[in-house]
RNA sequence: GGGCGUAUGUCGGAAUCGGUAGACGAGACGGUCUCAAAAACCGUUAGUAGUAAUACUGUGUGAGUUCAAGUCUCACUACGCCCACCA
């Protein structure tokens, strides 16, 4: 069986040039000052307990065949793995089993390294680290308390998701729909303390910080909806009783049409007018009702505009001193703008179905922009220009964007209201009552109340114990742990006790890609010089998922950062490309219920890694979902078993084959500038183009061979290296410079010119690359075809697009 | 309700600047090898008509701009994702 000796051994190979990797520190990459650096990141992974999901390896192959290639073009590059392992699935799974989260952890970390391992990623591990290593979570202690003594880290009462029957507190995933996701009883809104982060402070910086980065337009744009910025005009607004409140609106142009406010049950205005409201049992009912209506209830069952009236006050409209009712409603936000708003029901949808459910004038201001029973279109009389404005006394008969200004302006300059931006963005609630998270170093004090703890002591390190289980009234599991809870005050040195919250998922992950740049610094989280010399993360790979969130939260603690002289750019993250998720065959999201799910390991087994890498390059568009085919898998697989055939027809010859020389410098240029693009796909396609070519030659150059595995070499690593060695064709490729082309060799001295009359293609011929202008209209008309659609015929204008092709048009 | 995106053969998908639509892969069909099968190799493969050259039709639908439209403009439809009573 000669043939069996000399066939693809795909396992051989990939568990060699693997070894050979670890064995020699292939990857490892220091600070050296004399090389240019490349910092290339993908999302480091929760460690969950089914292993690396072949969603992993789409996006670690592509940055993967990044690294590779950067490396061979000269780069010190960076390319670091670490764990993101605090959260609750680790937390789940120690209520169940009884043992330290860490366990769970540390297990499911060595599953993800090997099997990242055999995929022969070139990470550099001596940088690896888990956010759950003290080493690690010191720090990110460290920076809270920074937010501390900044006065960016407060304490607020908020509202939390309570499910009322597993006595604990749901993040807005597990409380989804209204309901507790694991036992379906219905969320409701709970007061706690919680840590906050000022985050909102940064609302304008976080916008404008986009401009220093090369984010693409749509995870931009992403950023900035998320920051959600309108402009619009608060007003302060007299009561009956003599005190007063301010709105917030945007169409500050239809203020005479207002006939009655609106104010949020849960915000602070209705505790301040409570002391002279006559229906008080009415008003706290409904602000009760309101608490037991998760978030979900109140803004996906928007067809209902319930409220009710607080008698008693009457609100006074600034620019006519029209008395007008004031209302509770639950579709106003206690957290967003004043709380309260003007309500003109004949210009704004929900005002309208508000005044409708409660039987309240309608006042038409704009002319072209009323209300009508049915077709309703909120801001029609803004994309009207026709549109002016009817019982607004010296403002009648203006433009919209006119009234807009001149009414802002009076109102400005009697001095009761302002112009002001709101944010969708809200603080970040930084607290989770649960055990799994990095401790909040804060201590309270009944004498000195919050203090942070000394810089000193950190890291504050999660108590060993067997008992995981939240409390009863909503607390940390923490809280229980008396001996770790009490403790002495920093200030004092009374009795205190801890704060027995954890920090979010979130917390982590804000700074991690700062940590690899000097991930063993035992006295700062990473050094100015190190940090300085990497500047910014070049590359940053992730999920679309997390282009919103975890990319605002990471750009907010860097800001902040930097606002404090901690680290060297205001922005750290240059560019950001998000991959598309990678789908079952049946084009369903990969779920163990759907039984659709495609373990890795068994690919690799099966086909081998180089093989998996390839198919996943070559899927799809990498920004777009794509759907897992078999199919498709073994014809990556075939693909690489004729590379492998292809060295049995070696000649020896040292420089390109005549016949091929063009071809591979352009599949050369093709394929570096395809990878760089994220055009994986295409980079793969055309080295299949190249093999079908060489495939065609009676013999094959070693020139021509050591490219094309060259060129294969960022994407398929394991196979490239070991014919490149077995055929003795020189240096190994992480040792050598990845080709470059010959940009005289990009184009063939023939091609063919394309012949159109009317638009259609009447014709082809092969033609001199020199061929002048007037050379290709004189031999397209002596194509026989043509001559059959142009004779007889007036010929109007002939246009030439040198190098490609002529049309003729003709009457 | 708002924002973003997508729509191309049987399937995944190509098509840089508006210039040969369907690259590349899969599948299917036919063939070579074989006792046979698998593997491998060779060929065909958008539709319709034709032995063929070739012609007509064709990139979700309808209009438009242009010598030329998958690509640009407008309207519409369907699907996907994110946000969502944000004043």
């Amino acid at each position: 069986m000669e043939r069996e000796e000399n066939m693809y051994n795909f396992s051989k190979i990939e568990k060699k040039w693997q070894k050979y990797w670890e064995d020699n520190s292939s990857f490892k990459v220091e600070n050296d000052k004399s090389k240019k650096p490349y910092y290339i990141l993908v999302e480091f992974p929760y460690p969950s307990g089914s292993g690396l999901h072949v969603g992993h390896v789409r996006s670690y192959t592509a940055q993967d065949a990044i690294a590779r290639l950067k490396r061979m073009q000269g780069y010190n590059v960076l390319y670091p793995m670490g764990w993101d392992a605090f959260g609750a699935p680790a937390e789940q799974y120690a209520i169940k089993n009884h043992i330290h989260p860490s366990e769970a952890v540390k297990e499911n970390i060595k599953t993800f390294k090997g099997q990242m391992k055999s995929l022969g990623f070139s990470f550099d591990w001596s940088r690896e680290f888990s956010t759950t290593d003290p080493e690690y979570y010191k720090w990110t202690q460290w920076q809270f308390l920074q937010f501390y003594k900044h006065g960016m880290a407060y304490k607020d009462t908020i509202p939390v998701n309570w499910c009322p029957n597993c006595k604990t507190v749901l993040s807005n995933e597990d409380a989804a729909g209204g309901v507790c996701e694991r036992c379906g009883e219905t969320v409701v809104q709970k007061e706690k303390s919680q840590w906050m982060l000022k985050m909102s402070d940064y609302a304008e910086d976080l916008l404008k910080g986009l401009d220093d980065t090369n984010f693409a337009d749509k995870v931009k744009l992403g950023q900035i909806n998320w920051i959600g910025k309108s402009t619009g005009v608060e007003v302060d607004i007299d009561l009956s009783t003599g005190s007063k409140f301010s709105i917030f609106t945007t169409c500050i142009e239809t203020i005479y049409g207002i006939t009655f406010f609106v104010i949020a049950p849960d915000g602070k205005l209705i505790k301040e007018l409570m002391p002279n409201v006559e229906n008080k049992e009415e008003v706290l009912e409904y602000i009760e009702e309101t608490k037991k209506k998760s978030n979900m209830d109140r803004t996906e069952l928007n067809k209902g505009k319930t409220g009710v009236e607080v008698k008693g006050i009457k609100a006074i409209n600034p620019v006519n001193g029209k008395e007008v009712p004031i209302f509770l409603g639950d579709f106003v936000l206690g957290d967003y703008g004043t709380g309260a708003v003007m309500a003109v029901p004949a210009h704004d949808e929900r005002d309208y179905e508000y005044a409708k459910a409660h039987n309240l004038e309608v006042i038409e201001v704009i002319t072209g922009g009323d209300l009508k029973e049915k077709a309703y279109e909120k801001y029609d009389y803004l994309e009207n220009p026709d549109a002016r404005l009817i019982n607004s006394e010296e403002f009648n008969g203006k433009s919209v964007m006119d009234a807009k200004k001149s009414i802002t302006d009076m109102l400005v300059k009697k001095g009761i209201a302002r112009v002001v931006n709101n944010y969708k963005m809200r603080d970040w609630i930084f607290s989770r009552q649960r055990f799994w998270g990095e401790p909040i170093p804060m201590i309270y004090c009944d004498k000195c109340g919050w203090q942070p703890m000394d810089e000193k002591d950190l890291p504050l390190l999660l108590p060993n114990v067997a008992e995981y289980e939240p409390t009863d009234n909503g607390e940390s599991p923490l809280a229980k742990i008396t001996e770790w809870v009490n403790t002495t005050c920093p200030k004092c040195g009374g009795k205190a006790k801890r704060e027995t919250d954890t920090m979010p998922n979130w917390a982590g992950s804000s700074w991690y890609f700062l940590r690899f740049m000097d991930p063993h610094n035992e006295k700062e989280f990473a050094s100015m010089d190190a940090m300085k010399y990497w500047n910014k993360v070049d590359w940053y790979n992730g999920g679309m998922e997390h282009t919103a969130r975890h990319l605002l939260y990471a750009r907010f603690w860097v800001q902040f950062l930097y606002n404090i002289g901690l680290v060297p750019n205001k922005e750290m993250i240059w560019t950001r490309i998000s991959h598309g998720m990678i789908l079952g065959e049946n084009g369903e999201k990969m779920s163990k219920s759907k039984g659709n799910v495609v373990n890795p390991d068994d690919i690799i087994k099966e086909y081998g890694a180089d093989a998996l890498r390839t198919y996943e390059m070559f899927i799809g568009d990498y920004e777009k979902d794509a759907s897992w085919s078999e199919n498709g898998l073994k014809g990556c697989f075939k693909f690489l078993d004729r590379v492998y055939r292809l060295g049995e027809k070696l000649n020896g010859k040292d420089e390109y084959s005549k016949e091929t020389e063009i071809l591979i410098n352009q599949t050369i240029k093709k394929v570096t500038d395809d990878l760089l693009n994220i055009k994986y796909n295409t980079a793969v396609s055309a080295l299949m183009i190249l093999l079908n070519e060489l495939e065609k030659l009676d013999s094959v150059s070693n020139k021509d061979y050591r490219t094309y595995l060259h060129l294969l070499n960022p994407i398929a690593p394991h196979i490239t290296e070991e014919l490149n060695e077995k055929y003795n064709l020189g240096d190994m490729f992480i040792n050598s410079s990845f080709p470059t082309y010959d940009s005289n060799k990009l184009e063939n001295n023939t091609y063919t010119m394309v012949v159109q009359v009317n638009g259609k293609v009447r014709g082809k011929m092969e033609v001199d690359s020199n061929t002048s202008e007037d050379d290709m209209k004189s031999l397209a008309l002596t194509i026989d075809n043509v001559k059959f659609y142009t004779d007889n015929k007036e010929i109007v204008k002939v246009i030439v697009i040198p190098k490609k092709l002529v049309n003729i048009v003709v009457k």
